[in-house]
DNA sequence: GCTCTAAGATAGAAAAACGGCATCTTAATG
DNA sequence: CATTAAGATGCCGTTTTTCTATCTTAGAGC
């Protein structure tokens, strides 16, 4: 069956006349009459009386009508979709993205995609580095926001630069730190030191460990907090102090005090991260939609 | 598009292998490749990714494969409902009767017939032999249960006797005529009478008047009733006598007596009628189902 | 690096489905 | 009884579908 004989036969259906109908789509008669015939046999059952003065709907044929219409239009609608899904015009999406990324021009920036582009759902995760890489490979995220370095494992993965941070120091409002506008970065020595879990990024980890002890920095680590959350409370609490991405200081915060640093740590370099061969519309669409409306203005 | 194109994709699909699903389909691997191609350029989308490795889906693919299979399923159930209504295990049918039709049997025959045929849907309408034939005409009406007599205007309409009732006469408990066993006709000449309205049922009302005239009787119409419920209630108040169709006396009620009637009336055939052509599977099966469950047991 | 293998794509021919034209059949009309 | 209107039928060419045989590509193994 075809959808086009669906047609014919609505159309049969709706002039009661097969040479009216046949006109309506411009084919000949003979060739509907046969079509018809075809349906018929093919639903085993009669859907139109015919005589020379003229054409009835049967009552199996009265069943068939609402539905083959209804098949018609369904059609048309799952077409539709479909097509919506392969130009990136609808979907689902699931974006998984580190701490880091979270600031508020990247929120503005999935803000007004969702407005622009209402039938794509999008899935948001914070989560880590590693997280979001395992996640990327097991095929549970579409698009990762991750902290990226050339080191990283990165077979099968491609990646794209989104916006580069650099670290600031938190610091409690009354530390003595805080008195100077920027901190160089041997004063750090010995001081007590909020970090995150070296599994939860561990090539930025080993990085910045590595620029500390180039600069003779030996960090004094009290606390590993897996959430970024917990860094800035225990931060406030005047429990230690902590190298933070610089849009950590978007977040106001009661007793939290950030100065830059002078001396040599990482960058935090954010990247777009997706699987090879899996980019899709939807995918160069966000992506594309956040570089140009979810980056710092400067 | 063809159904079975749709169902070409859902296999592939599931088997996410051109050969295996091309052999659960009995084709060849290279037409259903075709095949799958045509469905592509249909639907604008690439709906697979293939490589000689593997086969996965697109997203515009996973969106389609849920919407395909519910089209495939849906139009399955079409076909079997479409063939329900063509052989009578399903539909709507419309039958009109009048009053002296609705004897406990026939209602035992409707009732056994829905439960034997719960997908048909009956509406049954009490009306008179002229709104019945009427509302046949104007096709608001299946099969009409009416009183026949051979002198009807049928043009049209085919019929099949249901069964014959004889008239009875209706009388108040009290009545002197309620003492007789059998109430010879001359006897109710110039008492008091109710009677259906002429324009209910014509011919039925003219053969009545024409039987009683022949016999000498005059009848003295003293209350002109609509409905059959009316003419017992004014019988059992004392207003007149009636005579009914023997039916009538199945519906038992406080102050009424019936009595049969020695002398020459008409008698009250009550046939199936239907437009010419019209008679579909199902009407066929209503109408054999009461002639075998729906008449008195003698 | 070369061969083998698995799997999808392509080419060409045969079969089936579809559409067009001419003609037939039927029934109502005058 | 001829005419007309409308659906059915027969036959033929075109398009679509399927088949067989072959090609192409990318891993796997030596």
């Amino acid at each position: 069956m075809r959808f086009r004989k669906l047609h014919y036969f609505v159309t049969v259906a709706e002039e009661l006349h097969f040479g009216r109908a046949a006109a309506r789509l411009h084919i000949a008669q003979p060739p509907l009459s046969q079509q018809i015939k075809a349906i018929e046999d093919e639903m085993g059952a009669k859907l139109f009386e015919r005589s020379s003065q003229k054409v009835t709907l049967t009552p199996a044929g009265a069943a068939f009508l609402p539905q083959a219409r209804a098949m018609i239009d369904n059609w048309a609608k799952i077409q539709e979709s479909v097509r919506a899904v392969a130009t990136g015009n609808a979907g689902n999406l699931s974006l998984g993205f580190v701490w880091a990324a979270g600031t508020p021009h990247f929120s503005a920036g999935i803000a007004s995609f969702k407005q622009n582009n209402p039938d794509i759902t999008l899935n948001l995760e914070e989560m880590t580095t590693s997280q979001a890489l395992d996640a990327l490979q097991a095929e549970k995220l579409d698009i990762a926001m991750v902290l990226y370095n050339p080191l990283m494992d990165t077979a099968d993965l491609e990646h794209q630069h989104y916006e580069t941070q650099q670290h600031l120091l938190a610091l409690p409002d009354r530390h003595p730190l805080a008195e100077l506008a920027v901190v160089p970065l041997i004063k750090l020595h010995q001081l007590p030191f909020i970090s995150f879990a070296r599994q939860a990024h561990p090539s930025l980890y080993d990085q910045i460990m590595h620029h500390l002890h180039s600069a003779g920095v030996e960090p004094n680590i009290v606390q590993v907090a897996r959430l970024t959350q917990t860094t800035r409370t225990l931060v406030a609490a005047g429990v230690g102090i902590a190298l933070v991405p610089d849009s950590t200081q978007f977040d106001q915060r009661e007793g939290l005090t950030f100065r830059p640093i002078a001396g040599k740590l990482p960058e935090l370099a954010i990247h777009f991260m997706w699987r090879k061969q899996s980019l899709s519309p939807l995918m160069s669409r966000l992506i594309a939609h956040l570089q140009e409306h979810g980056v710092r203005n400067e």
